[in-house]
DNA sequence: GCGATTCTGGAACGATCATTCAAGTTTGGC
DNA sequence: GCCAAACTTGAATGATCGTTCCAGAATCGC
């Protein structure tokens, strides 16, 4: 029994995370996910099941990749503050590629629950790694040890969705600078 | 020559936009839509043309009148910063029913060109209604007089998407309610 | 080279899509 | 009561949808 060649998992989601990413989970069809993909359309069924596995597959992957790049910008700098800036920056950075959490979120809603499960486990560890690096920078002082953590964190959330809203709507680049700064001020 | 009677044209896009705003326009089908709007097919089409039009009607209508309530708020209370906390406290009040605006600008983004004119226009006049109102809250000492009121009126629009976005997540009460608060204090 | 396995791509299926056509129904003016 | 205008409804159309079936190409162990 031989194995010829078993296809990238992971390089075929990146794929379908393009595509559901710009154009929703309706707005995608079969055709341009197979193409996306760089597989044969057998393979995506033999592989993920249907178009709604894949669609969750492709969430739980696209957000675990955004967890671990807050995680790290989060990580930098020689403190918390340092690290919460990174990670504000990283997202105007990367505001101009539409961002598939929110885009699910706003297609579906707390409607699916295996998709508000995903949702869920992700934005509880992003969340917790937040108010961790929060309480840091509170010990270094460098934000109001008068705010809550808990909310701080849930604020910073907020604002990532609301800055990657408005990128996806085509502000320029000079008013997401704005509105991470105004961000940033709020915390002290 | 009679004419029997004529159908509510706002009451029916009032039906599109339930429908729009909860399942996206690429979730809607022509049968749902005839449906909420309590019109016939045929109306619907002589009405509207076709889908992407009737979308577009929907979405100006639906922007139009977040637009009245917001002014409404805004224009509310004795002081401007008191206006201002009007409107996000209605923002809150409402997160659980699906904005269109945001909808729309995550569906599509910048592709679509009549669309962007669309919220381009809606967004230019909320702006500048909340320019003009954090201009009054300087003058009255209630806002940071440091700051620009044209980040300022951008930061709020960001957060007011960002508090819908929480709210279409499933965010509970209390989480939408510390995020109304954090940004009523990052005004100051 | 052979057989087993995994892939690809096209053809096929039934369902549903947006849209149009073709009655039939309601209503107001005369 | 009758005509004409505006509506509703159901059937038809052609396209596209997600999904499955099937045949052929590619690749590994032997």
């Amino acid at each position: 029994m031989a194995r010829p060649r078993e296809f990238d998992t992971d390089a075929a989601l990146d794929g379908a995370i393009a595509v559901f990413s710009e154009h929703g989970y309706e707005g995608s069809s079969a055709q341009m996910l197979v193409d996306a993909m760089g597989i044969g359309r057998q393979s995506l069924y033999a592989a993920f099941g249907d178009k709604w596995q894949l669609y969750c597959a492709a969430v739980r992957r696209y957000g675990m990749g955004e967890c671990a790049a807050h995680f790290e910008a989060l990580r930098s700098g020689a403190r918390a503050i340092d690290g919460i800036a990174a990670m504000l920056r990283h997202v105007v950075e990367t505001a101009y590629t539409p961002c598939l959490g929110v885009g699910s979120t706003c297609e579906f809603g707390a409607s699916r629950p295996d998709l508000v499960d995903i949702h869920a486990a992700l934005g509880r560890t992003l969340h917790m790694a937040i108010v961790a690096r929060m309480r840091d920078a509170q010990r270094e002082g460098d934000v109001a040890a008068s705010l809550d953590p808990e909310a701080l964190a849930q604020f910073l959330i907020a604002n990532i969705a609301g800055i990657r809203v408005a990128g996806r709507g085509g502000a320029d680049r000079s008013t997401l600078a704005a509105l991470q700064e105004m961000v940033m001020r709020a915390l002290r």
